[in-house]
DNA sequence: TGCGAGTCAATACC
DNA sequence: GGTATTGACTCGCA
């Protein structure tokens, strides 16, 4: 019962999100703009010149990182319900984002700790291969929607991104090679950091590739030696203003290619989808302090973040921000850093929009859920379901 | 069958 | 209002 229920619950959320957003549906129910993914345009932007006039502007012409910030701000004030949608901030949303609750087929397994509504975030290794596969044959993607995270990637390609990516795809290539038998390992990712020297966009970018360096870890047991403490690992990476923001050296430890560990994490991983997503050995506790100043710097509230982003309750994500485990010890939690370290990964403002857009519709939930919980509940007690004290467990809807 | 992992929702706290 | 804590629950696994 508590399954369905949580599983309902993400499922109707994105299901608002989608009716909220056309573009969105229009993503889900036509991906032809493969082709223009493929040369570099992002469908929105063909589709909807404002909102990449909008994108553009947020993306380039952003004068400082504190004007980043601002432009956050704005976007985030929909959070909690105090602003207006726009749909010309929405944008086909990266799949982590848009839809981090929706149930794929594979993901519907029905249980509670298999994180039914998480399954839909493909393994890394599956997005970087799908990837290289999209990138050499122009493959068009298939109109299911769990494959919108490879879609995304595509999206990645832009102009404005593709200096960014290319060797993102690199590194995740590589560490899908690191968990192959025949893969190098940790080769890859010093090759990925010869590349980024060549970056023009590192300025723009600089936050997310943070954000995506700083999540590459050597593993739990280089924690202490990666980083110098919480503030001094982190804080540098959380400003991205330092001197060379390109350089995945300067930002510490970053995931890991840890391939044995990889290796046994993988076949121990029950989660089916995300067994070949085992390649990458998550620093939680980084990615739980990375979270953690995340959302305070753009004064998100963990309920939004945890409902929207990790389909979860915020007693979850507080305690697996304070309470970060090591990876070694996770088992379908790892699903949840997963999400928080793909969300880090995203541009700034597609997380703001993800966000944003779960601030309205969690709001429209808040309102009308209660009395119909209430209701229901009340019809339950009284039909024996379950014990009042109980109550908030039992999954009624 | 017991235990651990993961999560939720209520509640306390700031 | 947002965050931390806690009790209870489900599920997978040994």
């Amino acid at each position: 019962m508590k399954t369905a229920y949580n599983a309902y619950r993400c499922l109707a959320k994105d299901l608002d999100v989608y009716a909220m957003n056309p573009e969105m549906t229009m993503d889900i129910g036509s991906l032809s703009h493969e082709q223009d993914l493929m040369s570099g345009h992002s469908p929105h932007h063909n589709r909807n010149p404002g909102a990449s006039l909008r994108i553009h502007q947020d993306l380039t012409v952003a004068p400082s990182r504190s004007a980043m910030v601002s432009s956050m701000a704005s976007i985030l004030d929909g959070v909690g319900g105090g602003g207006e949608y726009r749909p010309e901030l929405s944008l086909p949303l990266h799949h982590a984002m848009s839809m981090p609750c929706d149930t794929s087929p594979s993901g519907m397994s029905g249980t509670y700790t298999t994180l039914t509504p998480l399954q839909p975030l493909p393994p890394i290794s599956t997005v970087s291969d799908k990837f290289h596969h999209h990138h050499h044959h122009h493959q068009r993607l298939s109109g299911n929607v769990s494959g919108s995270f490879t879609l995304m990637r595509d999206e990645r390609t832009l102009p404005a991104m593709n200096n960014l990516y290319n060797p993102y795809h690199k590194d995740m290539s590589g560490m899908g090679q690191s968990l192959s038998p025949l893969g190098s390992g940790l080769g890859s990712i010093h090759n990925t950091q010869q590349t980024l020297h060549n970056y023009s966009h590192e300025k723009m970018l600089s936050s997310n590739f943070d954000a995506h360096t700083a999540m590459l870890t050597r593993g739990d047991q280089h924690l202490s030696r990666g980083l110098g403490g919480p503030a001094a690992g982190m804080m540098p990476h959380l400003n991205g203003m330092h001197g060379h923001p390109g350089h995945p050296q300067s930002h510490g430890p970053v995931l890991a290619s840890n391939r044995d560990r990889s290796l046994s994490s993988s076949s121990s991983s029950g989660a089916p989808g995300s067994g070949s997503g085992q390649l990458e050995e998550i620093n939680t506790r980084e990615v739980a302090q990375r979270i953690t100043a995340e959302l305070k710097r753009y004064s998100i509230p963990q309920a939004i973040f945890a409902q929207r982003v990790l389909c979860r309750s915020q007693g979850t994500l507080s305690d697996l921000l304070r309470n970060p485990k090591p990876w070694s010890k996770l088992k379908s939690g790892r699903e949840t850093f997963r999400r928080m370290w793909k969300w880090l990964q995203e541009p700034e403002f597609q997380r703001m929009s993800a966000l944003r857009l779960a601030g309205k519709t969690s709001v429209q939930k808040k309102r009308a859920r209660p009395k119909q919980r209430q209701e229901q509940y009340t019809k339950e007690v009284a039909a024996g379901f379950h014990r009042p004290a109980a109550a908030n467990t039992s999954g009624h809807l």
